[in-house]
DNA sequence: ATAGATTGTGGGTAGTTGTGGGTAATAATC
DNA sequence: GATTATTACCCACAACTACCCACAATCTAT
């Protein structure tokens, strides 16, 4: 395969069974790098959904936090809000990994689950959730979406 | 798993014994180097809460607070602060730390607590204490907040 | 088209973790 | 020096978690 590593797109539906644990999409595992060893880290998300970054992606942002004061109280904020929900797991044999209860309420995930990727993160959603959301940016003025397109050539 | 040594995040519901004991988290405990010897340094935070340094970072500091001079007052009184309430202490056979009165008095500690991962620290908080707090952190400039989202990219 | 491998889902079990209390050792007080 | 208070270490147990096995559905390859 010769797409980049720790990159994820598309959109898969999975259940979350009772013990609170969802299967990463086999396509998913199969691109992460070695040094990752199956584990991941997940979190809230800015929209009401869970974060999951391969280990190595998160670390790069740890680091970053590494080097701010807390001297500073916008710097400890910064760092207690981006920090607070996150966990690190490794998946079980089967490609599942076990989600905690805060996170599962806060994106209240029931048992069906859309995960879709996210380049570098996935996000796990509740559908209607994700639903809503979506009906609210079609609103979104397109003249945000102007600015980015001469950013990004699609 | 390939987490970073002495990096904590996530937050952790836990209770204060009869004798002033708090558990540190199981996860935290793995992350710990083994050249910490299950030690911890815990001293006041700058918010109202307890900051718990592994012993090696916190040997860290100590370094850089003896490269400041003692002829600066401003000096003086930092270093004077930082250290003045700090105290290196072991954890037991269970994993809890005993906490000192002036610091359950000064973080107004109750029976049920949080800990929180700070990434190179821990910090223990009354839950209420820390509710207030982010409230009040709620209307903070947000323009100082957004010049670091800029820079931490999630 | 069929056999074999992979993947998603469910459940059981043994070990770990959080919490409480008890006892011995140490320190403090009179 | 005797008595009390404080601290450190140990045991117990319930709740939880990680790990293992099972199986049906789907995909892959010949």
């Amino acid at each position: 395969m010769t797409t980049n590593l720790n990159t994820f797109t598309g959109e898969f539906s999975y259940t979350v069974d009772a013990k609170g644990r969802v299967n990463i999409p086999s396509k998913f595992r199969k691109v992460l790098s070695a040094d990752n060893e199956d584990t991941f880290v997940i979190t809230r998300g800015m929209d009401p959904c869970v974060w999951v970054y391969p280990i190595v992606v998160w670390q790069n942002i740890e680091n970053d936090l590494k080097s701010l004061s807390s001297l500073s109280a916008v710097n400890r904020t910064f760092v207690r809000n981006t920090v607070r929900y996150a966990t690190p797991l490794t998946y079980d044999g089967q490609g599942r990994i076990q989600l905690t209860n805060n996170l599962i309420n806060y994106a209240e995930l029931g048992k069906r689950t859309l995960i879709i990727g996210m380049v570098n993160k996935i996000e796990i959603w509740n559908p209607d959730r994700l639903k809503e959301i979506d009906k609210k940016n079609m609103k979104i003025d397109s003249t945000a979406y102007d600015d980015l397109a001469e950013k990004i050539i699609i």
